[in-house]
DNA sequence: TCAACGATTAAACAATCGTTTAATTGATAG
DNA sequence: CTATCAATTAAACGATTGTTTAATCGTTGA
């Protein structure tokens, strides 16, 4: 043990135990990501179905440059895809594990914040 | 459908069957605390049992200012809790569903982040 | 009471973030 | 080609964040 205390706890064994600073780094990158009200709100849409940058613009109440500003970080954290069609781009969760997970987290999150909807 | 564009999809019910903007920002700001490498590695080490300040400003090679500052953070968004025992104040991970919920998504991440370890 | 240690607070700084506005790209219909 | 609609990009601004340094608070033991 090379800390400054010992307090004979287990919790001194994470030292030479423990996942290694960048990879806390990397995990803090993914929750960075649903950090804000807007981009968080956005993700739990798609993770419901697709829908165009028109659309989300509507339902979130914004401009759509600030709607595709949003869009574009998430899609380069990998937690949602695109595709377009004609004139439109839509947007949808990625499929992956680490989505789901994440949607998960965030509807048990949901219900503990806010009681009651079904 | 107020949406400007009617798609036909099943996301445009979300219009009118959703947690409030208020809500989503609640959960935000849960996400944001763990949002940076840091305060995510703290609390990952406090959901293993209890440090005091020194000993994890040591564990993690950062000076106790800096590490008070994370902790307070933490602490204000209830995800850790702290004891005073003599000099020493001990913190730990909050004994809270959410806290319960938020560790099982942070350990999955990792899994998916960090492939390999035991 | 005083000295030493652990922890917190405060002020200052650079760096990052989110929104807005305006300009631009991509695609379709006339 | 041009006009129009959908979406993205770029630049600018204000606001927030994390770290550092120094000072302060709280507790214990001499």
């Amino acid at each position: 043990m090379a800390l400054p205390h010992d307090h004979g706890t287990s919790i001194e064994k994470l030292l030479h135990n423990s996942p290694a600073a960048e990879d806390f780094q990397a995990l803090a990158e993914v929750f960075r990501q649903l950090s804000d009200g807007t981009r968080v709100r956005i993700f739990w849409i798609l993770s419901h179905g697709e829908a165009c940058v028109t659309n989300l613009s509507a339902m979130l109440g914004m401009s759509s440059p600030a709607v595709s500003h949003h869009l574009r970080l998430l899609k380069e954290a990998e937690l949602i895809t695109s595709r377009r069609e004609g004139k439109e781009v839509y947007y949808r969760a990625a499929d992956a594990s680490k989505t789901k997970l994440l949607h998960d987290a965030l509807e048990g999150l949901m219900a503990i914040h806010c009681p009651m909807e079904e």
